[in-house]
DNA sequence: GCCTGTGAAGGATTTCACAGCC
DNA sequence: GGCTGTGAAATCCTTCACAGGC
């Protein structure tokens, strides 16, 4: 397997995973990347092309093996296992995220909650109880954490994220709207809705015209 | 102004506007694009050019005012006005989006709530009563509404996304699990952590080595 | 006849590098 | 001397188009 996939390639996988889930549970057995493509609103070339990084799953004439090809992506993008969870504060988004029900079906355990505010920790939510960001280095020392999940006020990200990564941590999901600094062997993934409405904004600034005076 | 505006340099203004907000309330009065670049991991170069499809908001051997250079930002995005936010589907998730206090204070103002299940119709969620979603359509009628943030399950997601569009809203935050479809008028963004964590595990994957046998 | 896999072409985005101004 | 604004170059990514297998 060839070393240099480009990111935004991986970043297509996940939704042509999720798309292939889909299909199974449908109980199709084969599927085109045209099909495919309708589904996401990607070129059925680009498909192809994506995949064609990683190997041939196809058949001229027919398509991809709905199964087999699902198959290929979990193993590709390590959906074949399961991943140990962090969550770092513990507030009201955090509560939310622990108490989501999306991450254990998909593999992604959560194994242990953190927060700095005495008035939390020792509380349960849902399985876990929440512990003092305190115990996290020697938490971390102790038990093996594939991702780290931040949701701390802004001000406090960053220094966490850097203990999560001093730890050994590989993986950041960033719920605290800032722009965190991370060594180039970490992955890290901004999940900020404010930011993302903010893009639309202009969008609709555009349609609206701009009447305001 | 010209009509041809890139997607990726609309998608990185917010960032320029949340890090020179950062540095206002710092007290700083001028900024580099080097010393940005630095903040936000982003080339100088590229934070110049992206600028410049907007304006010459810059002084040669200085740099640019933080004040200036925010309100101008600001403005391009239309962050300079109230935006009308509604919420349809308020389980734990949409529950967390309404009682989340990060979007108010960024103009953007949720005036309603709507969820499919009478047991929660009625139900207060901080600030706003929660309505039928069968009220849906004639609220639409009746009130002007921005921005659809929809947290209903992914199966429901396209038909209550194709009822918001076809009553007119121009922009949706999708935050289930699913690719939807809008014309292209429509803006849409997607927030799915499962799916930021799933191009994650690629990395990690590659980086513990294939030593499962 | 249908659909994949893929070089080659085309298009989009980023970076370079420097003229021009403070 | 420092830093912007911007054409030109370089790089990256997507789409085309078709040979080849089913």
């Amino acid at each position: 397997m060839p070393l240099e996939i480009p990111e935004v390639v991986i970043n297509r996988l996940p939704l042509y995973a999720r798309a292939l889930a889909e299909l199974a549970a449908r109980g199709e057995q084969v599927v085109s990347s045209q099909t495919l493509g309708e589904m996401l609103e990607v070129t059925p070339a680009q498909i192809r092309k994506d995949l064609s990084y990683f190997g041939r799953f196809g058949k001229q004439g027919r398509g991809y093996n709905v199964q087999l090809l699902l198959a290929k992506l979990r193993e590709i993008l390590g959906l074949d296992r399961q991943w140990r969870v962090i969550v770092v504060g513990v507030g009201r988004l955090g509560q939310a995220i622990v108490e989501y029900g999306g991450f254990e079906p998909q593999g992604f355990h959560i194994v242990a909650a953190f927060d700095a505010d005495p008035a939390l920790v020792g509380k349960q939510v849902g399985r876990i109880r929440i512990r003092s960001v305190d115990e996290l280095d020697e938490f971390l020392r102790r038990e093996p954490v594939d991702i780290g999940i931040v949701a701390v006020p802004a001000r406090a990200a960053q220094e966490v994220i850097d203990r999560l990564v001093a730890a050994g941590v590989r993986a950041i999901l960033n719920y605290a709207p800032t722009t965190a600094h991370v060594p180039p062997d970490v992955a890290i993934r901004h999940i900020d809705p404010v930011i993302a409405m903010q893009s639309m904004t202009y969008h609709l600034k555009l349609r609206q015209g701009t009447s305001a005076k």
